[in-house]
RNA sequence: CGGGCUGUGGCGCAGUUUGGUAGCGCGUCCGGCUGGGGGCCGGAAGGCCGCAGGUUCAAGUCCUGUCAGCCCGACCA
């Protein structure tokens, strides 16, 4: 039984000011963690209750699954990560330090070549396989702004898991199991998620899925269907192509005087207002025009190519997708010393006729999904102060190729059911990745097969961000007075008050609280004599138990108050069966 | 790494413009009252005003430098 009097608890009327995330600022208000350092957090006896119990459920979905628990040590020396090249590759997110020989350490920010090393020490058979492992282990990685609490550390502790199987379809099936678990211990905590592919299109469907806790503070953007189930990362989102338009109507195409319109907005102005541009049927839109912009972009040899993409006016290049989509390479913006190099293309006028490697500046010309053949554009006409109307793609030009790089916009169509799509946001709870061979190969993990040949494992690994997990669901789960646990999750089942200034209600409380823990329920129970009843209610609501009872005023009469934390709906109950009563309130 | 903001008892903040013996609320301790929504009265403890240097008779306040933290962005298995 956990006694308020004695608890190692301080709870906080005001906001910390460093605090702005609502999982933040409660879990410090409410007493579970308190900051040590950025990104650095120590956790207190509830905090404590709560991780251990997210941890407990996730543990306990892995061995469900059939995977065996392992422990590695958190402080890695150097050599197998400089095997891997990660000691390099990870960058100034690695946290390194240095033994009184000088020798090379680093603290785990993942543990890939440690389960790799393990298995090849111990295995060397087709029959040793299938295989996963995982644990449960403090992680390390020196984030350059660590942010919102718990939710983004430093430190943090994440499940990992690591499959190791013979071949491809092994692999998919160690993948699957793992979806599975995710799908299930997400569910239990409680949490609201969706499953995204994590990766583009190009690199095929189910190799990276990531679990997303929504909740607008996520960082990370997605997208999915308002009508149907489609969900996916905004990397990952394939835009569908419209059908070949008919365009035997479209007049030819015809190069117009339009002076100082370097821009798309100037640009669809003059055609408006210029009665020889303007359209009969309706305004011209910045949808209507074909922007081209080029980037410089940097291969894994350091050698910088040009590229052009050409994109609907009404949308940007979303950066992101765009470095996505050319990793490894490097995109930059096109700057002007590079329009030297390329005296065809003019600045702001930029056309699909000097683009594309048949044409003038040779130039690798790409465009958006939506270019397909038969759309007409209003674009550049490769001179200062001019632009084509009536250029119809696949007739006045054809572009090298298609590429899916245009930011995406709320009410966009849905690539499975057409229906429109939103944005929204969350954190990354879970990831699974099919690793292949890479690791396997770099450290030299190979096990005879069948036919006593030497083959190289296959791998996939599998996170869970534990302790993040307590955030995600404190993130999903509060109201304005505070935390709302989950019963499974929760520091307890029962948050019991004793009120009033005589001895009965904290004798009667104190008689049903040992009742209730002899029955099996985890009670949270306020014995503080001296302190009024208005703060152990804030308390109560701060604090999250799911079921607060209140031992008080009604006690003469023979009832206490039962009240649901989430609801806040109140029911009284008879004295004498509030033990029953409270546990099937708890089951 | 770029931009913005902030460093003053355990927490939240005022005081800095205009230099003159460091203040408020919460919390803590002692005594009393109160006892169903952070209650009241009286008393008390607790501060290298981030750090260093400078100006001045005098610096929390002005100047220079420096460190740290937070927020936004870049980055992020």
């Amino acid at each position: 039984m956990l006694r308020m009097s004695t608890l190692f608890l301080r709870t906080l009327r005001e906001d910390p000011a460093d605090a702005e995330v609502p999982s933040h600022r409660l879990l410090v208000r409410a007493g579970y963690v308190r900051r040590v350092a950025p990104g650095v957090f120590s956790w207190l006896p509830l905090g404590y209750l709560v991780y251990r119990n997210i941890e407990n459920i996730v543990r306990d979905e892995m061995n469900r699954a059939g995977f065996q628990e392992v422990h590695f040590p958190s402080l890695l020396p150097r050599e197998p990560y400089e095997l891997t090249g990660r000691w390099t590759e990870y960058g100034d997110t690695l946290f390194r330090l240095q033994d009184r020989r000088k020798g090379d350490y680093l603290l785990g920010p993942t543990h890939e070549e440690m389960f790799t090393l393990l298995v090849k020490g111990e295995y060397s058979s087709y029959k040793d396989l299938p295989l996963v492992i995982y644990q449960i282990q403090t992680k390390f990685r020196d984030e350059a702004r660590p942010r919102a609490g718990i939710l983004r550390g430093r430190e943090f502790v994440m499940k990992d898991s690591y499959s190791f199987d013979i071949d491809d379809a092994g692999l998919e099936y160690s993948y699957q199991r793992h979806r599975d678990a995710y799908v299930d211990t997400f569910t239990r905590l409680g949490l609201e998620f969706v499953i995204v592919s994590a990766m583009s299109g190009a690199m095929g469907g189910s190799a990276s899925e990531e679990f997303l806790a929504t909740t607008e503070v996520g960082e990370d953007t997605f997208v999915r269907c308002t009508a149907c189930d489609y969900a996916a990362n905004v990397e990952a989102v394939v835009t569908p192509a419209p059908a070949a338009a008919d365009y035997s109507s479209v007049p030819k195409a015809h190069a117009e005087q339009t002076p100082n319109t370097p821009t798309i907005a100037s640009l669809v102005g003059l055609s408006n207002e210029r009665a020889d541009l303007a359209r009969a049927d309706r305004p011209w839109t910045a949808a209507d025009t074909l922007k081209n912009i080029i980037f410089m972009v940097k291969g894994p040899g350091g050698v910088e190519t040009a590229l052009a993409v050409g994109l609907p006016g009404d949308r940007e290049v979303d950066l992101k997708r765009l470095e996505a989509i050319l990793e490894p390479g490097v995109p930059r913006p096109f700057e002007e010393p590079d329009f030297t190099k390329y005296p065809t293309l003019m600045k702001g006028y930029i056309g699909p006729a000097a683009l594309g490697e048949a044409n003038s500046s040779g130039i690798k010309y790409l465009v958006d999904p939506r270019v397909v053949t038969g759309t007409r554009w209003i674009t550049g006409a490769d001179a200062a102060g001019s632009h084509v109307y009536d250029l119809v793609a696949g007739r006045d030009f054809i572009p090298d190729g298609v590429i899916e790089v245009a930011e995406i916009l709320a009410g966009d169509s849905c690539p499975k059911c057409g229906q429109g799509l939103e944005i929204a946001r969350g954190v990354e709870i879970g990831h699974i990745f099919q690793l292949g061979r890479k690791y396997a190969q770099a450290l030299g993990l190979k096990v005879l097969d069948e036919n006593g040949e030497l083959v190289t494992v296959t791998m996939g690994s599998y996170g869970i961000g534990v302790s993040r997990a307590v955030a995600a669901v404190a993130e999903q789960s509060h109201d304005d007075k505070g935390l709302i646990w989950p019963r499974e999750v929760a520091p307890a089942d029962l948050h019991l008050i004793a009120t009033g200034k005589d001895d009965a209600p904290f004798e009667a409380a104190e008689l049903l609280a040992g009742q209730l823990e002899a029955a099996g329920v985890r009670v949270l129970y306020d014995d503080r004599r001296a302190v009024s009843p208005g703060v152990k209610f804030n308390d109560s609501e701060l604090i999250g138990v799911p079921t607060i009872v209140i031992v008080g005023k009604r006690l003469v009469e023979g009832f206490i108050e039962v009240k649901d934390r989430r609801t806040g709906e109140r029911t009284d109950i008879a004295i004498a069966d509030a033990v029953s009563a409270l546990v099937a309130v708890c089951e």
